[in-house]
DNA sequence: ATTATATTTAACCATATGGTTAAATATAGA
DNA sequence: TCTATATTTAACCATATGGTTAAATATAAT
């Protein structure tokens, strides 16, 4: 049994939860980037950012490093490996569930070439 | 590429950032149950749950149908596939960082082997 | 020493969570 | 019809998000 951390996760799907902060993280898994870099896409003031960097920072998805005056962001993928093993219990339902409208789309098929209908 | 709906993946990630709720998921993964069921391990009102199902809901994770006085919930995974999905994307960075700290861990294990200690 | 750059912190606002209790709703059963 | 059961809605509260602008901090450059 693969035992969780609660708040980890809890931080780390709550990271996830913003379009902004995913759209950081893309960016970020095409290199380090300064904070300034990272913000210039959106419309958005700098202290709104320095806010999702410090969510995706508790959640331990990127580190910020300190060197001069800037800011070097990084990313760490660890927590989106403890994500990825929790949701992955649930891949059966999902596959069951495309199994069973693929089963569906067949069976209608079926019908379409038996029933005489052109 | 893959493209994702925002809204749709924000409200999964934010279904999934509570205890709670992902404690609900998986007790939905051992079949439908009623809404007091689902509360019964929970030290918490029924509104409370109701507001979780609620969230759970709007994301698409569960249904709740109705049946006379009573409401079965049930879970539906496919939102979690899109969640897997968009998660897959980092994977490369993940098994990177494991592959390094096995590197590392190996290179370790070398010196201890050649360099004489014991 | 002064100024410019990079970033965070503080203070504020609106809205969303996560919880509560009390009341409303709907249906089943006596 | 009256009552009990299952669940939601309403109204409220505290805290967290997601944003703002203004001020503070730290470092680089002149």
């Amino acid at each position: 049994m693969v035992k969780y951390n609660d708040t980890r996760l809890s931080h780390t799907f709550m990271a996830l939860s913003d379009a902004t902060r995913r759209a950081i993280l893309a960016r970020l898994a095409d290199g380090d980037a300064l904070v300034t870099e990272l913000a210039s896409p959106f419309d958005m003031s700098l202290p709104a950012v320095s806010k999702h960097l410090g969510i995706l920072e508790r959640a331990g998805l990127i580190q910020r490093k300190k060197d001069g005056r800037i800011r070097r962001c990084q990313l760490d993928a660890a927590p989106l490996k403890e994500a990825a093993d929790w949701i992955s219990y649930y891949k059966e339902f999902w596959e069951a569930r495309l199994d069973s409208l693929a089963q569906y789309l067949d069976d209608i098929n079926k019908k379409e070439n038996t029933d005489g209908t052109r």
